[in-house]
DNA sequence: CTTGACTCCGTACATGACTACGGCAGTAAG
DNA sequence: CTTACTGCCGTAGTCATGTACGGAGTCAAG
């Protein structure tokens, strides 16, 4: 019952993969995936490696790299470049935190407006409504100087 | 050197509510803003209610909504209609809660891989790279059926 | 040899939230 | 009046991450 992971077709290759075939084709665009050679007129053929290559992807960015991150990883793939690796890792995990931090803020005022909302017992107008228009100082959010995650 | 806020044109109006003319002409065209009548052959006039519409949309946007959803919360700009509107924003609260656990977890997993990266001693390759390349279940992260913030 | 499934390739579409451009018209300063 | 801004309007482009489609070629089974 040993699947051979050799000499697949595309669509074999992004079934094993775990993806459509149209992300294959999309990421061997994007330069994330080598496209094998076509021998004359025919049709390519995929393996292990690149299934690994795949599931990498799809691991990262289940960390949240984008695909241009992700990219930057795949050029360390060897795994000689501890450094860089982890610094792209650390780098990433600081943006984790800071958006932890945002939505951390984020849930306070959200629930204040609603605990609000179901409090309004004298006031005319709906609180959340109110609050949204004047809308000050709400989640200042000093939106940092790189990208989120 | 009270700004007259009555009679803006839409650079000024643009420029009070802290946004791009590009920008309000987008809320316009996506039902956000009010297109003022224009006087014959002549030019628009922004007030203070449009300042404050802007800001609105600005404010819910921080909280995490979308510009459909505002548009939705727009129509419930009277006030009279708590009950909408405390839904809205509780469902948001709901999605905003699911974001925080899914980042915690992410959080979790490249901490550990960035301490694995430092502490590589004896290994030949970066752990980093290889836990990525083996990828099994990393941050399962169970998507949820709707939209995120 | 035909049929049907699959591949190849390029292009277009989808989403969200804008941003940019080009041409024409109105307005304010000198 | 001319010049230089703005405003108006429509169209189109951007970024990210894919998804969808259409026509032509290839391959294997019947
Ligand atoms: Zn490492
Ligand atoms: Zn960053
Ligand atoms: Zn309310
Ligand atoms: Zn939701």
């Amino acid at each position: 019952m040993q699947a051979d992971f050799e000499n697949l077709t595309i669509g074999a290759f992004a079934k094993a993969a775990g993806v459509s075939v149209e992300t294959i084709r999309f990421y061997q665009r994007k330069g994330l995936l080598p496209e094998p050679v076509k021998p004359y007129g025919g049709i390519r053929r995929y393996g292990e490696a690149d299934v690994t290559r795949v599931r990498f992807v799809k691991s990262a960015q289940r960390l949240g790299f984008s695909l241009n991150e992700i990219a930057e990883l795949l050029q360390l793939e060897d795994g000689t470049h501890c450094e860089e690796a982890s610094g792209l890792a650390e780098h990433k995990l600081k943006d984790v935190r800071e958006k932890m931090i945002d939505l951390a803020r984020l849930e306070a005022v959200l629930f204040e407006l609603v605990c609000a909302c179901r409090a309004r017992k004298g006031s005319v107008s709906c609180p959340l409504i109110a609050s949204l228009q004047e809308g000050a100082g709400l989640v200042a959010s000093a939106r940092g100087s790189h990208d989120r995650v």
